[in-house]
DNA sequence: TGCTAAATCTCGAAC
DNA sequence: GTTCGAGGTTTAGCA
């Protein structure tokens, strides 16, 4: 049997791309598709002009206006405005749906049984609707911030050299605060500037900046040590003309520290506060 | 000047819908697509595999998978995994953006730049891309919640009736919490149980249980008045039967007595606590 | 299942 | 601009 080569090549883009895209369907067929795709679980996408009804721990109403909407396949719901990180209207996971046609316009209802709560999102034009299946299982890897890299050094020194100990973090001197403040085996005093990305000039003029700040007031020797996973170009040469070393230190080794020190290490890190 | 008649559709059907929709986009053409739509502060919607790297307030990586990537008009952007309500993946209102194509992948940058930080979202095979012109002028309005019924109340007890004077809220019974414990004018007790929804049997079950214990420890008169927007079928009857009183009110109507109250009436409501 | 604390919180308003 | 507080907060970790 002949296939008309458009039609083929559909069928061939359906079966291996895992998207059904249907622009500007009808009302009938974009009910039959949103059924079938919230009943096999697929991720559902659609673009249209739409207003929403919400009601359950609080109540809201969205006036017509275009959006976005994405039903998830664990039956989470998002909302869309075309500003904005955070939904207009949402549903976190686990709802259940119901979807009828009016003369009006195609309801999708959204209910989440626990706390009873239920969004209703009526669309009269559609201008995009795509059923998606998709396939996800890359990990994912949160790895720390300054300020969790800050909580791994206090936890385990070594990570800059041995036998360092804090003495206090976000010391408030003249110019900010500092991250870190220590002393070393030897005694001396050592000030900690934490950047969890690429150190550039300004960091290391910062850090001579509270180093500065520290000898007015203590009459000790001072070291300045610059933390952060690499080096800006040029700012080697900088830290050695203004006297300070760098202690290469990545997010990814703190946040394995932290995790370890969570699942080992009780009393918390919070006790040291 | 002849047009072909499929051309001819297409360039149409991109004047009247406010969509531009490609399936299975090469790479060559995607970040032209991508590129022309972010200079217009269009909204872009990318369905495709994709990794992400993301490094500022804190780092994460994100291996490869199928995602839905979205990024608005205002410069926020979304990675999206097909399950949970939050993106896995994101940026704020404000971000520059950067495509490049090298041979393994399509690149865009987000860079936030106060704090400084940025994501990169590789693709390496998209499956959708869509241009969106959205508009969406529609006004978003956020009723009350039970416990902004409450404060509402609280602020004004008129809302229920006049002369109501409100002794103390979420008082601890045996069976829960009051929401609103208040004296009537001719000195009887009143409690008062809220609901921001239709309120059903158990609803009004629940503040007859309230009323018994309260009668066990106060030797006087005692009201209870269910409020709520409507009333459940056969829930009225039972109200009577109990010989409890039902005060009809709006989320709506408490959010603007709120919205008053807020506007004029410093000291805030919070002085009532 | 219900509670507590943190979050790349976001978001808006007051200072 | 920065700080502060609320949110339909959400989310993760525990009792």
């Amino acid at each position: 049997m002949l296939i008309k080569p458009t039609l083929r090549c559909h069928l061939l883009s359906n079966k291996r791309s895992p998207v059904i895209v249907i622009e500007n369907p009808n009302q009938k067929d974009a009910v039959l598709q949103i059924q079938n795709a919230l009943s096999e679980h697929k991720t559902l996408l659609l673009v249209g002009n739409c207003w929403v009804d919400y009601k359950g721990r609080a109540s809201s109403k969205l006036e017509p206006g275009e959006r976005i909407l994405i039903i998830k396949s664990d039956g989470s719901v998002l909302v869309h405005r075309p500003t904005d990180y955070s939904p207009v209207n949402w549903q976190p996971p686990g709802c259940l749906f119901q979807t009828s046609l009016s003369p009006d316009a195609l309801r999708i209802r959204a209910i989440r049984p626990k706390p009873r709560e239920h969004i209703d999102i009526y669309f009269d034009k559609i201008h995009l609707l795509a059923a998606l299946t998709l396939k996800d299982e890359g990990a994912f890897s949160l790895y720390a911030s300054e300020q969790d890299m800050q909580k791994a050094i206090l936890a385990d020194p070594n990570l800059i050299e041995s036998e360092l100990q804090p003495i206090t973090f976000e010391k408030p001197v003249e110019p900010g605060f500092i991250d870190i403040y220590a002393i070393d085996k030897q005694g001396r005093l050592v000030v900690i500037e934490i950047k969890n990305e690429t150190a550039g000039k300004t960091a290391a003029l910062q850090l001579q900046k509270y180093i500065e700040a520290i000898k007015k007031t203590a009459n000790r020797q001072t070291r300045g040590i610059l933390v952060a996973p690499t080096l800006a170009k040029g700012v080697q040469p900088l830290l050695h003309q203004l006297n300070l070393e760098y202690k290469p230190l990545s997010p990814q080794q703190c946040y394995q520290t932290l995790q370890r020190q969570l699942g080992i290490g009780r009393p918390r890190l919070d006790s040291f506060l």
